[in-house]
DNA sequence: TATATAGTTAGTCAAATGGATAACCATTTG
DNA sequence: CAAATGGTTATCCATTTGACTAACTATATA
């Protein structure tokens, strides 16, 4: 319990390469193969590999294996958690802001009224 | 040119750490000194600035010195670049999945017009 | 059944990461 | 000016990461 922390790690982490970051992008247009993932990289099997098992363990991108080829396809709600993260953050950091303006604005309505009460 | 993709890495490289995302998460509620930011957390200093500088070169993160206490703030435009890549993603993703339904809705048509055709 | 195909395991290696300590500025404060 | 405060540098260390090769397993295919 309280894995959800290591796996926002684990997500995050995950999407800090951009071998990987371009799987996603492949995967995004639709489920593929290992070798199909493979081809366009300069990169030895079991390397990539390593690379999709991090996607996994992100829990990013799930696969299954029937007869001799591994398919791998997106797994979208890997993704909700980092974007949760994210809107979080945006959200407090933008009612600090709306807290800040609220205060500047309070502020110059109380100078114009001290001017035109005659300062 | 094009180091806009190693920041992508750095960015999501700084994020994959509960200790920067609890920074991060203290940053949003508004800056902070690097002493503030440490108390929290049981790190040595060295240790914590080095979170720090990570941050930042992520782009993430700004800071100014002055006198001998340093603030740091938020960056927004760095989370910008991060949620820029995942909604890009999500857009492909989802178009992908709209062609998809309205394949599947265009065969079900053709099986139901066999039938009443009688099949 | 022999061969080719698609992945997988195991093991090596250099570089990067996350933490620590010790010693060192530089600016306040007493 | 002396001491305390806030941060910084320089090293060090264990672990993790990203890539490789070699050897292996399991399924198709000829």
């Amino acid at each position: 319990m309280d894995n959800h922390l290591y796996q926002l790690d684990r997500a995050f982490g995950a999407l800090a390469d951009p071998t990987r970051r371009a799987i996603m992008a492949r995967l995004a247009q639709g489920e593929a193969s290992v070798g199909e993932l493979a081809r366009p990289f300069d990169m030895a099997l079991p390397s990539l590999m390593k690379h999709i098992r991090v996607l996994e363990t992100g829990g990013l991108v799930e696969s299954e294996k029937q007869g001799r080829v591994r398919t791998c396809r997106l797994k979208p709600s890997g993704l909700k958690g980092v974007e949760n993260w994210l809107t979080e953050q945006r959200a407090i950091w933008e009612a600090r802001l709306d807290r800040l303006e609220a205060y500047a604005t309070s502020l110059e309505k109380k100078a114009r009224r001290k001017k035109r009460d005659g300062r």
